[in-house]
RNA sequence: CGGGGCGUGGCGCAGCCCGGUAGCGUACUCGCUUGGGGUGCGAGUGGUCGGCCGUUCAAAUCGGCUCGCCCCGACCA
């Protein structure tokens, strides 16, 4: 699973997109190189990642014992490459890419290239001699994505991000928008403001429940394990519950407390706790901390564990949470009085109706989105770890601050068929189309094999790329095949069209045919190319 | 890893419950036919039924083990 050949039109249309971001990376001034696959263990154990990456990074061991992982990513060989090379500020800023196969043994591979084990991706890093040179370095990195989704015919969006397993302290992943997207986006829909929703920062509510406080007690909750299951049988909102979650960071046991009708973001709560890992606690984790089944856990009379909530939970009155006992609720319980929290903080995803944490008077929406690329500020987390010194003008030994940029090859091809497909097949965009023209000469007669080649020999020359379709078919068959394959532009050669000194442009995206003499089909298809 | 499903000509599937030596569609080959949106008719090629072990006179079918693939989940208590 996840683990792919590519075939010759696939092939074409991956060496394209590769090409339009050779393009642009050159252009923003970065330089191609390539590193080994085979990375030593020993890199990554300076920097923790050896550890750290998990079961992600695919390992093995040479005949001599020793241990390498295949690359899952390249912070470690391109900062070893910096420290052995660079001496100097006048060497900087530094910038290269390479082009390269990709390995990361994901715990699920899905939807083909969507999410492979084996792909092929684009990464750059970025070196400079201080912050500010650093985010110039970032900033031409993120314009030179524009360009490149831009010019291989993608709707997207570029978004704050998490850093996760790169690190690093801030980032902006490129969104394709799309129904099938994995990710989640919120955006403001009166600012400029878009984040994925793992990232995305809640505000604290502006306003308290006024309702006195009432006496807590106890009530019976036979069966009712879910928030859906108590609030419908208590007969109160969501947003009057507040669930307990039991989390494990593989040290610790810790209570989360948000409030029913929202999620909680592992990210956040990882982040607070300062935790290399977080998994909801097992079953038997929970009952022997609240002496309940799953389903009942509540904060009141919690002993010996840290609590923490999120700011929602703050402003809530009189709240229902569980009972700490099979089939048992409190209601009216209050923080503060029935139980303590130890810290209040932004630990629930963002969601549809959140006012916009820019402030700009918006209200957040969501969308769908396939991620494609994503930049980020590593700063010296990689340089520190490594010793990537360089001497500064003043002849000071300085940390170089980094910066990491990634492109999903073969998910960009994907994606751009995602958006751009119908019922009979896809829809290629132009720059990136395995062929611009599908030639399809409806006969075997001399007459059309004539003009086909005549066309075959001038489109090429003319710089189109051209698909001639030279089997033995019945015409419906290769218009099908034509629809499905998806070139941008299909060459019709008929007998009956012949008859009239004509064949026949259609356009793949709106089926507009159009009927030429063939000798100006060449330059027909270089006008419309153009525009 | 947890749950579910599935491995039978190239592809998509039926047969399995109820054991008797494999079938349908499509693709492929050949002949005729047709010839501007997946022609029609006919004749063929191709499978030790994922693997191993077992039960049985007899296994695609029953039992055990094993390998692989797909889907859902692994974050809502």
């Amino acid at each position: 699973a996840g683990i792919y050949t590519y075939l010759p039109l696939g092939l074409r249309v991956i060496r394209k997109v590769e090409q339009i971001i050779r393009e642009e990376m050159n252009r923003a001034g970065s330089q191609e190189l390539l590193m080994p696959i085979a990375s030593p263990a020993e890199l990554w154990r300076e920097t923790g990642r050896w550890n750290f990456y998990g079961k992600e990074l695919i390992r093995f061991k040479d005949r001599h014992e020793r241990e390498f992982c295949l690359g899952p990513t390249h912070e470690e060989v391109i900062t070893d490459l910096f420290r052995r090379e660079v001496r100097s500020y006048r060497q900087m800023p530094l910038n290269f890419y390479q082009i390269q196969t990709k390995f990361r043994d994901e715990i699920r591979p899905r939807f083909g290239l969507m999410r492979g084990r084996e792909f092929i991706m684009k990464d750059a890093y970025s070196f400079d001699q201080d912050e500010a040179s650093a985010r110039l370095s970032y900033q031409k990195m993120y314009d030179a994505y524009h360009r490149i989704f831009t010019r291989c015919g993608l709707t997207f969006r570029a978004v704050e991000a998490d850093t996760g397993l790169i690190g690093g302290s801030s980032s902006h992943e490129f969104m394709v928008l799309a129904e099938t997207g994995e990710n989640t986006i919120v955006y403001s829909d009166a600012g400029t403001y878009a984040a994925n929703v793992e990232q995305a920062e809640v505000l604290p509510p502006t306003e308290t429940d006024t309702e006195a406080l009432r006496p807590l007690h106890t009530v019976q909750t036979p069966r009712c394990r879910t928030v859906e299951e108590v609030t419908r049988f208590l007969n109160v909102s969501p947003a009057h519950l507040v669930k307990t979650l039991l989390y494990s960071t593989g040290t610790d046991t810790v209570a989360v407390l948000i409030r029913g009708d929202h999620e909680a973001n592992a990210v956040k709560i990882q982040r607070l706790l300062l935790a290399t890992n977080l998994e909801l606690a097992s079953p038997t984790v929970v009952e022997q901390v609240t002496g309940a089944p799953v389903g009942f856990a509540g904060p009141v009379g919690l002993k010996h564990i840290r609590i923490i909530a999120d700011h929602a939970v703050n402003a809530l009155r009189n709240a229902v949470v569980g009972g700490n006992q099979n089939d048992t609720h409190y209601v009216d319980a209050n923080w503060g009085r029935d139980f303590q929290v130890e810290q209040f903080a932004d630990l629930r995803s963002a969601c549809a109706g959140d006012p916009s944490p820019r402030k700009d008077g918006g209200t957040l929406k969501t969308t769908k989105g396939i991620e494609v690329g994503h930049v980020f500020m590593l700063g010296t987390k990689y340089s520190e770890t490594m010793k990537a010194f360089f001497l500064d003008r003043h002849g000071k030994e300085c940390l170089a601050v980094m910066g990491c940029y990634g492109i999903g090859v073969g998910r960009t091809a994907a994606s751009a068929i995602e958006q751009n497909h119908d019922a009979k097949g896809i829809i290629w965009p132009f720059p990136i189309a395995p062929f611009h023209v599908h030639l399809l000469p409806l006969t075997q007669s001399a007459q059309t094999t004539q003009v086909a080649t005549q066309l075959y020999n001038e489109l090429g020359a003319a710089g189109l790329e051209v698909l001639w379709d030279d089997r033995d078919e019945r015409a419906g068959v290769k218009f099908n095949d034509a629809d499905l394959m998806g070139a941008p532009f299909q060459v019709v050669v008929g007998d009956k069209g012949l008859a009239e000194g004509v064949v026949e442009v259609k356009t793949r995206k709106d089926g507009v045919k159009l009927k030429l003499p063939p000798a100006q089909v060449a330059a027909h298809l270089i006008r419309i190319r153009a525009s």
